[in-house]
DNA sequence: AATGAATGAGTTTTCATTCAT
DNA sequence: TATGAATGAAAACTCATTCAT
């Protein structure tokens, strides 16, 4: 619970990611969320149209932000492909970074939130597909392995940096951001074979 | 004593794993499941103590298979540790190989088995640990790089296999299991760099 | 659990005595009552219609033991309407001295036994109706009081005597049978006043 | 804020209190006891925990109402013991006078309150007590026998009086208040034989 | 007669959502 | 807007009773 000047719209989205981290989205209840945003329960409902939309909400902030900061990666000529992808894994991390309860929700409920909603299915394939993008102008240009299976690449490093990103939200002082980012830079690029 | 034509503790859980895939553990209701193993309500608690035990033993079910399959990989002396990293893989996708539902509950609903249950944690560090013995003793025999942070690592592979396991289970026939296994095989050892 | 010679029928009404005593009519389970018994559950729907018959069965031979030395004792000719009334404390308390699980049950249920039931009512007041009939007698012969209110009476006397069993089935070495024995019949006679 | 033209807790209790002493406290529903007190059934659980709870605030409300009556007549100096002892008698027969129901759930159900709950054990024994020193200076001042086993004495007349409430709740023009007032102060002191 | 697995009706309780103020 | 009391639909779970063997 926070003192706030007064916006109760968004105290109430930043109650909902604390509570939703902490039980669960359906284990969570919308009087705590209010308690917790140090509003009546009722309030919740004025700004928001029920509780999946307050999930939705989230999810919605969170792609739009990701994809913003893609976008302006993606856009930067200066950089090789490999340099972007390393820019990527740390916009990533940086929007997570400030704010661990917000990265248990994206992990924890992003099934929960695609169920009734394919919005976030498409800003998810969006974000990939960016992604994707940068990977295939450094296969033209040479740096990247000719005969890579994007469409598996790209799931099996999203798929590892969401973990990574769970285990550093559960306990952050065991799984350091900054390990996570040197060595999963690492990982995807190299591999582990002694050369 | 009445008839017992099939074997009904069995069919429930069968009945639980399709249910809890096809819409997630807590929009899932009892009902459906005993209409889906064609048995009464009531019945689910002749075998079972709640909705919760149901996953529960699907999760414990599931675990002891990967790890005695795991346990007996890991004692074949004649394997390379990084033949080993490719068996362990192996088996892993094998083990849903035959269940894609089984697959889904299994990466969706995680989250939910672990809570007010460590027992699954436990099994959960001690697959990992084995499956990091091997990589050290392919260190100690110069297989694999020196400086590799195991404990990022061992996430590292587990999240991406967790995700390809969850695209296939959700999309067989675009993504098919053939090629996850080629795929993911190649990734984690050699990465993407051209040299 | 007893092992019996053979008796179920007695083995399943000694046994739900036992359970009702213990946690009550409403709390007590079926499957309790079988197991205690050492019986199936099925098989006490052989010998009983269902779980108020159990009840009433109780109670039914608890009504017509009592009666019937209710019977005895009333037609004792020799003795005075005041050593009738001793002699018919001394057959109630004598039919639970050796139980007081059937005590309890006796206590606890009563209302529970009367509802859908008016058998047991009138059990109850043909029992009240005798022992009036020996004070009545006794206020013939001048031994008791004649302005005596019979209807208030006999509930006095009957309630008094209910609880005091309760308490003494409740906790058998703090209210000895003996104490109460001995101070009831002085109670309901000379009452308290000194002279 | 939603109107609140009555006061929905003091109906809910009371509407229990009615529904309780018709069909006892375990053949009662919940949305029985809303139907009566004109609410929703989920109203009740607005501010009663459970079923149970409503059963605890009955016997709370009405074990301190009969405390603190006894208290002030215990204190009332200018009344003789036996005279104490009659005031007892009238504020008891008073709590529930206007409300046979209350009488009834007071009644049939003090076994099931007290179950999982010793509070209520308490309290019965705190108001014996304190009619029991009423007792004990009315034999210090030789008004009441000195041989007086006080522990059956207080049970004798507390079931008796509770079973003639019993009576009185059940057909009140049958027991009327009145007759068994004046009745029962006799009885408990001067027993009914002739002298 | 005896069994105990199977049944499903019946009830409590929860909690997202509404709405009068 | 803001409130929070009131709502009632929905679901988990219990357990007396049945019945095929």
């Amino acid at each position: 619970m926070r003192t706030r000047e007064g916006n109760k719209e968004k105290d109430i989205l930043n109650a909902a990611v604390e509570i939703f981290a902490k039980f669960g989205y359906h284990n969570s209840k919308i009087y705590q969320i209010a308690q917790e945003a140090s509003v009546a329960t009722g309030s919740v409902y004025v700004y928001y149209k029920n509780k999946e939309d307050l999930l939705h909400k989230i999810f919605e902030m969170l792609w739009s932000r990701l994809y913003i900061e893609l976008k302006k990666v993606s856009e930067i000529t200066e950089l090789t492909s490999l340099e972007k992808l390393d820019a990527m894994v740390d916009l990533y991390l940086d929007v997570f970074a400030e704010n661990p309860a917000l990265a248990l929700v994206f992990v924890n409920e992003q099934i929960q939130a695609s169920r009734n909603q394919t919005r976030f299915t498409k800003y998810y394939e969006k974000f990939l597909d960016l992604a994707e993008k940068s990977l295939t102008e450094g296969q033209l240009r040479g740096e990247i392995i000719a005969n890579l299976d994007m469409m598996i690449y790209r799931q099996f490093i999203f798929g590892a940096l969401r973990n990574l990103i769970h285990r550093w939200a559960e306990s952050p002082e065991e799984f350091s951001l900054g390990r996570i980012r040197r060595n999963f830079k690492l990982f995807i690029k190299n591999g582990i074979v002694q050369k």
